[in-house]
DNA sequence: TAGTATCGATAAGTTTTTCTAAAGCGATGC
DNA sequence: GCATCGCTTTAGAAAAACTTATCGATACTA
């Protein structure tokens, strides 16, 4: 039996492009530039010998029949995928010590440990609750989740996610308003920022389409947990990732106030240590926070 | 959604290593030397951090979960390739001009174009039945046919199928000996063989465990086709591709002697004009040909 | 039992593929 | 009218894949 099999990397290419309808967005998910993409797609146009994607204005629209070849390959991708994961989670055993803060061991990770062991039944994951990163190996780490700018999340270095940010504060603070608030509104509350970090209150008040005058009311706070908390008391408003806080947005300690979110140049990324091997459990780990953080909120 | 996948063409190595259980055969069938299988497998047993095979001697066995991964591969790759060619099919239209020997278009050709028109309904093959090869720009011809040595089958030169061959003759001559025959009996009648190419008489017994003796009966013709005129006739033993006498087998009027075959280094292949575009039509009907050839008979 | 062939692993070097950066193009929106 | 956006193209750089050659272990063969 010999199959005759376009090139791979290639049809995955066009069906992330398919799937966004956009070269950009397949470049995107496939941490390529926009460029690769094209390339990719017109060697496949050529190996078929027909045109995959209508050149429009500014996107892209499948031709009719690549539309059908794009929906049976994203069915068949997953297939690959999913089997995959079947087979990583099969063998992967031992124990991964990961090195974590008290704040995102207690919001992220902890709550949903069990479902990741049931995920990886064979591998258990030995969670050290520190403040500081400390030496990997002199702690005996295999990873640290640490949290701070994401502008080289490299081979070291695997973003797990980019804080999204939108006002919350206590109830108590704004007593009865409407929700949501006007950016306006939301500008007469104090503000609470952590310190050095002021730009992310601009940058939300831009997105809203509002600038935050000079004289508004801002406290700042050297850490970003004490700025929440300082919310929570209701003495000011904050900026905060949605799915950091969902327990006190379900048990109404917190509301949010407005449905514009931004998305921050920093977050919360894995970090291994350098080295010539890095361990595919520590991956399957980071890749699995990945997936799961998209689905909480 | 960010589906993680390993590297595809590692995947493919897998899966057809698996399916041989052979990283040689595995090569083989991509086309490739067997250290690149090697190197393939290897890189995908660090991606996962676990062995796919258990290396023994001379052979490898699978895993008992990679065992499950690969036949779920083979499934998800086989997905792929069926809808690349129903893809293929679709947007394949116009005509492709061929030129072939009438021998090839009537043991070939002819008796399944209707089975590749119902494969590609948009394109039509026109056939140009010719005794030598012309030129391909002065007949207007997209590609030809050729029978003869498979030493470099490159770019230009897409293997279809290498004769394999057993000895054949018309029943009149072996008048009631039993089937199969050995080969001590074999050797007694006349022999039909192409001037120039006695060596794969000797080849064939070498095969079949017997050295040809250098008195036997053997007459030489200048053309395969006269060769096996000449056993059709009655008048000695040929060996011929079974496939290409499919019908005389069937009707009775040749039967084959033995069921020692041998593959010879000769074969009918599809050649294309040199130049740095390859009309994608013809490698689907090379294709498509290689394909259907392996099922007749 | 020596000799030979087979199969997979490995090392080193080369080729091929893939990717990026940068410039370009045409259309769009402010 | 100028900035922006998304895809294309070109040229060159980077990375991945492949080949050749060789090795080691083992099985077949004479």
């Amino acid at each position: 039996m010999t199959r005759r099999l376009p090139n791979l990397k290639h049809l995955r290419a066009f069906e992330a492009a398919a799937r966004h309808l956009s070269f950009k967005q397949a470049a995107n998910e496939l941490s390529v530039t926009q460029a690769a993409i094209s390339h990719q797609i017109k060697a496949l146009e050529e190996h078929f010998g027909a045109r995959l994607f209508h050149r429009l204005n500014r996107q892209v629209a499948l031709t009719e029949e690549a539309a059908v070849l794009a929906a049976e390959l994203e069915l068949a991708l997953d297939q690959v995928a999913s089997a995959s994961a079947r087979f990583r989670a099969q063998v992967m055993t031992g124990t991964i010590r990961i090195s974590v803060t008290p704040f995102y061991a207690n919001r992220m990770i902890l709550p949903h440990l069990e479902e990741f062991h049931a995920a990886f039944p064979g591998l258990s994951v030995d969670l050290e609750l520190s403040y500081e990163i400390a030496d990997f190996a002199e702690r005996d780490l295999d990873g640290a989740l640490r949290y701070g700018l994401s502008d080289r999340p490299g081979a070291y270095m695997q973003l797990i996610h980019l804080d999204r940010v939108a006002p919350v504060t206590s109830p108590a603070l704004i007593h009865g308003n409407d929700l949501p608030m006007t950016p306006a509104q939301i500008a007469e509350f104090p503000l609470a920022a952590v310190a050095g970090q002021e730009r992310y209150w601009s940058q939300w008040f831009k997105a809203a389409g509002r600038t935050l005058s000079d004289d508004c009311k801002m406290s700042r706070h050297d850490q970003r947990a004490l700025a929440l908390d300082f919310a929570l008391a209701g003495n000011a408003v904050a900026l905060a990732d949605l799915p950091l806080i969902r327990n006190e947005l379900a048990n109404g300690s917190l509301v949010c106030l407005s449905e514009t979110q931004i998305t921050l140049d920093r977050g919360i990324h894995l970090a291994v240590p350098e080295g010539p091997f890095r361990d595919p459990r520590l991956t399957a780990f980071g890749d699995w926070l990945r997936g799961r953080i998209s689905e909480w909120i």
